[in-house]
DNA sequence: GTCTATACCGGGATAGAC
DNA sequence: GTCTATCCCGGTATAGAC
């Protein structure tokens, strides 16, 4: 067994990207995120007390790259609130096509109970951030903005889980093509509420 | 341990939905299947060679009750075309929040080399039924025609997915409310194809 | 057709050596 | 700070008794 050098918390987090991306969050381990960078089963435990920590600190970094992928998409689509808006689908879907780590991981459920203050930090932002581009398209009612972003990130969700649930094996399953489709239901969404 | 009287292979079924509706895909095991009935761990494998068999005969029936409810779903909603589309994601979230048995079951990447006559000839029938209803919006063009049901079958999914995995819970996150939702959205998607 | 018992595997987590 | 070694748990699947 291999002696790690170097910061092993930080390449425990980047392993558990790699690891979540191949095997998704159903069939994650620590002991393969170890195995992945040749350390020992026993080692992660010395930066992480258990495997929701780590998770958790998976949760943070994903929140934060998500959220800087999304305001450079949204910069990207141009001045149109809706191009704008719509532009978060397809950053989620490419994100989480090549990083296994979506809502899923960075919302999940056991994660709520462990008081991890970065984590809280990031995800907050990450919503912020949708906020903002959503209320430049449905500004009358924050109840029905808060719905057309959860509109959105469910549409932007779905096409990624059947993606990687095999449902587009005999239609093209690409992920690039898959994220332009999400960006015209998202934008069709948006239009709808304007 | 009990013996079982009756028909254990249905009831082996039964017990699945169950099962796939407490605890998800991902937890899914034939042990905890056999516990649910009080009959050993082994007993299962008398009717099923194995895991992915049983899984393969839950996602006939389920293909089948899903293509049941999405019909009468569709006949409730009236004669708008739109209507009757949109009522397959509001049948879809109800059917899959209930039985824990969506797309992701029912068309799951490992059962595909099965050759399971009964679960493919269910599955035809369940595509079959949304493409004479994806039709009546869209009919000017195959490909966009597959594309509308995907897309509603998208949100339908992510909402669901998006429930279970807890992203709601500060929502009124009830899944009568998350249907409707998915009702609105898919009208407004298929709307825009119009 | 179901049981008990067991072999085998792999992941979570800990103890103690270095 | 990482290792080796180990325990415990639970799932898959099989063998053989009834």
């Amino acid at each position: 067994m291999g002696y790690h050098h170097g910061d092993l918390r930080v390449a425990l987090i980047e392993a558990s990207f790699a690891s979540l991306a191949e095997y998704g969050l159903q069939r994650f381990s620590v002991a393969a995120v170890a195995r992945r960078l040749g350390v020992s089963s026993a080692a992660p435990y010395r930066h992480f007390p258990d495997r929701d920590h780590l998770l958790s600190a998976v949760s943070a970094v994903a929140a934060r790259e998500l959220r800087e992928e999304i305001v450079a998409a949204a910069d990207a689509a141009g001045a149109d609130e809706v191009d704008r808006l719509a532009a978060v689908a397809g950053a989620y879907v490419r994100f989480m096509t090549r990083t296994g780590a979506g809502f899923h991981v960075i919302f999940a459920a056991g994660l709520s109970a462990l008081h991890d203050e970065e984590r809280r930090e990031q995800t907050r932002a990450l919503m912020t951030t949708l906020i903002e581009l959503a209320v430049a398209v449905e500004p009358s009612s924050y109840q029905e903005m808060l719905h057309l972003i959860q509109e959105i990130i469910a549409v932007a969700h779905g096409y990624t889980a059947l993606l990687t649930d095999g449902f587009f094996q005999l239609s093209n399953g690409s992920a690039e093509h898959i994220a332009t489709r999400a960006v015209r239901a998202a934008a069709d969404l948006a239009t709808a509420r304007r």
